[in-house]
DNA sequence: GCAGATAAGTCAACATGACTGTCCTTAATT
DNA sequence: AATTAAGGACAGTCATGTTGACTTATCTGC
């Protein structure tokens, strides 16, 4: 049951993929979904690490890095909410960002007690490069699946996150 | 630009996504991606978190698992092959694992050399704790989108994977 | 039959990135 | 003035990955 998507442009050969049947709770495609998203998410931040690594970072510092580029002027402890971390993980990693003048924090103006967090330019430019090689995946497979897929995907997604959660992943795409 | 899933069960109250837009290649959208991925991808194994922690294991140990119960009588290199990790760091996860009678190891009839793994009733039990947690996050997950949706969420997973590695997952489901 | 390649196991040392717990400073709230 | 909250710092631990080196058993090609 192998079908072409006719929804991906002309301009790629469309990826072949076999469609959820009407059973589509049946184990069998629960399993799929949890191998591609496994796969599809290592495969995926696995295209920075060369980059990471040439500057002697990890994945940790590009999560930071990534959310910063994102939300500039973000708190420390919204920071920590996102990443789902602790302080103290979190403290060395912007130890880290900071030290190499990758990320830099200001006093927060209506309290401040907090530090909003900012890229540098050497950060954004780091940034940028690191985007770039996620966005050669994401790209990618955007184009082969098609617009239509694309919305599919994201709905999916969006249903695994618990409900209470879903505001945040939305603030953070809501005004660019 | 938010519009309801008209092909989400009835039973259930649809969820509403932004679809994707003509202009799906934009940074935003990307990043949208992205963050989805991240997102979804660790809300659905954080389900599992407390079961593991209950038998002192981790997602490591999960891993190991999920892949054994998937497949059978799957080879060590076959398995390393999977996660992606050395020999050394399968060979810990692997001792606990049949140190607490969970996986057994036979050895391989065509090449003797392979040990051939195996769940014990045991294993097999806790794997089906485990991945019920998973389930319950993905049935939701999909009932919510809709089984068009999740057609795209697979078909753009598949095209992060780079071609090269797409044979190895879909033999993962080939036979069942 | 033998040499070399392959599958797997093991030991050691080390890196990363989490965690807990505690203590401190500063600033906001009440 | 007292309490709470945001953040930083230090210490110790754990989980999970890495390299590298070595061993054993087995398979494969000549």
């Amino acid at each position: 049951m192998t079908v072409l998507n006719s929804a991906a442009p002309a301009h790629v050969s469309p990826l072949k993929v076999t469609p959820a049947s009407p059973l589509f709770l049946r184990e069998d495609e629960i399993r799929r979904g949890i191998e591609l998203l496994y796969f599809g998410y290592t495969a995926m931040i696995r295209g920075a690490d060369a980059i990471l690594e040439a500057q002697g970072l990890g994945r940790a510092h590009h999560r930071a890095l990534y959310f910063v580029a994102r939300r500039p002027g973000l708190s420390v402890g919204e920071l920590i909410g996102l990443l789902g971390i602790t302080k103290q993980s979190l403290g060395r990693v912007l130890n880290d960002l900071s030290g190499r003048a990758l990320v830099e924090q200001k006093v927060g103006t209506s309290d401040r007690r907090q530090r909003l967090l900012f890229l540098t330019p050497s950060g954004a430019a780091l940034e940028a490069r690191l985007f770039t090689e996620l966005e050669r995946s994401m790209a990618r497979a955007y184009g082969e699946a098609g617009q239509q897929a694309v919305t599919g995907f994201w709905a999916v997604l969006m249903g695994l996150v618990p409900p209470d959660g879903r505001a945040q992943v939305e603030a953070l795409q809501g005004q660019g």
